[in-house]
DNA sequence: GAGATAATAGCACGACCGTTCGTTCTATTA
DNA sequence: TAATAGAACGAACGGTCGTGCTATTATCTC
């Protein structure tokens, strides 16, 4: 109870406790199991029912622990949020970056976005690319959900950016190609692939958009480097 | 949501009485011009806070009305938003497929792009497009509304394709080209400026999309036709 | 005018939301 | 063995959600 009104006398008047948890982050085994266990069902009922849509009653019941023991996890649902995001992005990162972390040029480009389509592809998320969803539903809600996700996407497009600029400077790309444009037109193709999936439930949407961004990326390539 | 269960214990068995207001949508010109307000103001809300998100409450009292009165219009949320979603249809049809309504062939493909890139960029939603939002928080609830937008996506891409096949028996666009193919590129690529324009707040996302599209467009022109 | 009917308001409901609290269980440590 | 701290629990809070009933108001027809 910290209503403000029934209180005429207590010791304390104003302290702000706020979030009481996970400030200590928990050195115990026991609670980190359980908080990756959480995680583990939270990001894939937020890909379907969206990071709002993801209620912790529900997260609870499905896990069969209590509400409250579940949210002494986290001390509040914009830290789950957060959490959330941040898992997702370690399955990103282990699915589509890391596998390629050896490569540079245009054979990292290459294989960033042959990585990406098979992210989406092989329904690593039940509900589909998180980042997508997450993006647009949190385009308009200030706060710190809404910065991690303008983060990690703004470092993604970098990722491809980079790659791209490094094969110019290898000669596997066009000098006067744009590789800020063309970072744009890959990763508007993949989540357009991811879209037709998940909207039309179109078994050759990602082949679509692995058909336009290989044509895009030949475009680009000088002409030893095209056709793989 | 999925409520579904709001008659725990009643005196009425299992009727359905369902949506009991606007069977007859009400001819007389009161009901209607109200009706039109309320969706007049949930289609802007719905674009920026998502479909479920929109609620009968708030819309209520940003109106100034009560929420029972507002209810009455529609008789359930899922009626209200698909009304809403017809809304935003009208809204599309008028701002870009009806400008160009006395095209055809690559003109009208053209157009039918400049429109939707102009659609997005002049903020014709406060919540950027509508149907990019509402498909993707969409593509995982089964229901009237989704199917409602599975339709106009479809009927949309149609439109895409349909000019693109016209443009090619004109001899406008070469033979060999793939016009789903076209279609969807164009659609992905222009969903992407909305994406970028939404969550970088990047004034320049949409001249990026309408450079892609532009030059895919002149990729599969035949050469009497490129360069506009 | 009176009466019918459409439109709106008022009010209450059950369900669920995020959150807080005090308690209990359990495992490590002194 | 006793003390301690973390983990999980159950109950409850104030709010808001969609929805349903009932009463009131406005409009139209006679």
């Amino acid at each position: 109870m910290k209503n403000a009104s029934p209180r005429p006398a207590a010791s304390q008047p104003a302290q702000r406790p706020a979030a009481r948890a996970t400030n200590l982050p928990s050195r115990r085994p026991r609670g980190l199991k359980t908080r990756r266990a959480i995680l583990r069902q939270a990001v894939n009922i937020a890909s379907l029912e969206g990071l709002e849509g993801l209620s912790i009653g529900k997260l609870a019941a499905t896990l069969r622990i209590s509400k409250s023991g579940l949210f002494a996890h986290f001390g509040s649902k914009e830290d789950l949020q957060c959490a959330v995001v941040d898992q997702a992005r370690d399955i990103f990162v282990e699915k589509v970056i890391r596998p390629a972390a050896q490569l540079r040029g245009l054979p990292l480009l290459r294989a960033l976005c042959e990585n990406w389509l098979c992210y989406g592809e092989q329904k690593t998320f039940p509900g589909g690319c998180f980042f997508s969803a997450a993006s647009l539903e949190f385009d308009d809600r200030p706060g710190r959900v809404r910065e991690r996700i303008v983060g990690l996407m703004k470092k993604w497009l970098g990722n491809l950016e980079h790659a791209a600029r490094d094969a110019q400077s290898a000669g596997e790309i066009r000098k006067d190609v744009d590789v800020r444009q063309l970072a744009f037109e890959i990763q508007a193709l993949a989540m357009g692939g991811n879209w037709s999936s998940r909207l039309f439930r179109d078994q050759n949407a990602f082949r679509s958009a692995r058909a336009a961004i290989l044509q895009r990326i030949d475009q680009v390539a000088t002409p030893a480097q095209s056709r793989k």
